[in-house]
DNA sequence: GGCCTATTTGGCTATATTACCAAATAGGCA
DNA sequence: TGCCTATTTGGTAATATAGCCAAATAGGCC
């Protein structure tokens, strides 16, 4: 693979491996309906508080999240809504194993 | 996190994962327009045949890739071609975040 | 200033990932 | 059978990740 291609797939995948966490897809389908602050997510994740600031910084650093600060809060939203819609084809990638799964046993 | 949505978001994460990786990412791209075998893209990619093969295995344990002998050959295809719609999504995120930073520099 | 709350950062450990090499497996053919 | 090619598997080392705790930072308020 040429330097160019590789350095282009590089940018391409952080973002994927961004979401390729448990902890970091439920934050952004939590995001789906607008912005919320580290403690809210923090009490619905149910981690250390630290845990999901660095998740937070995952996300931020890849261009996926944005973050505002209102007093001593700190507010994340999706930058990109798009990303939601990788949900549904995730969906049918899990339906389709699952189809193949019952398929080797019948 | 409820242990069962923490399992949902977890097979879910496992597909975008299974993405997050510039030469996976690379092979699910060189899949677009059709099956190849492992030497095909192993050439392409240039590492061991051996790391080509164990990508190959991630993607289609992910459910993303599915695979056929033929010979002494193996194919590998797209087993869900949505999944190249990520690309256009990844791309405005990554659109965004270069405005972004030269909108700091402005 | 001092205190409280929200968030981030640093340090650490356990675990996971990636790459290579070497060896094993499997198919085709003389 | 033996040999060649294609692919996978096992082993190992270097690096990256995810979690927690403790400490640092920053804003608001007395």
């Amino acid at each position: 693979m040429e330097p160019n291609t590789k350095a282009n797939f590089e940018a391409r995948a952080k973002v994927l491996k961004a979401m390729g966490n448990a902890t970091r897809l439920f934050i952004v389908n939590e995001l789906a309906d607008g912005e919320k602050c580290v403690c809210e997510l923090q009490e619905k994740i149910g981690s250390d508080m630290s845990t999901v600031s660095k998740h937070l910084s995952v996300l931020r650093e890849a261009g996926i999240l944005a973050s505002r600060k209102n007093g001593n809060q700190v507010f994340y939203s999706l930058r990109c809504p798009c990303v939601l819609q990788f949900f549904k084809c995730i969906e049918s990638v899990l339906r389709t194993s699952a189809q193949d799964t019952i398929e080797l046993m019948g």
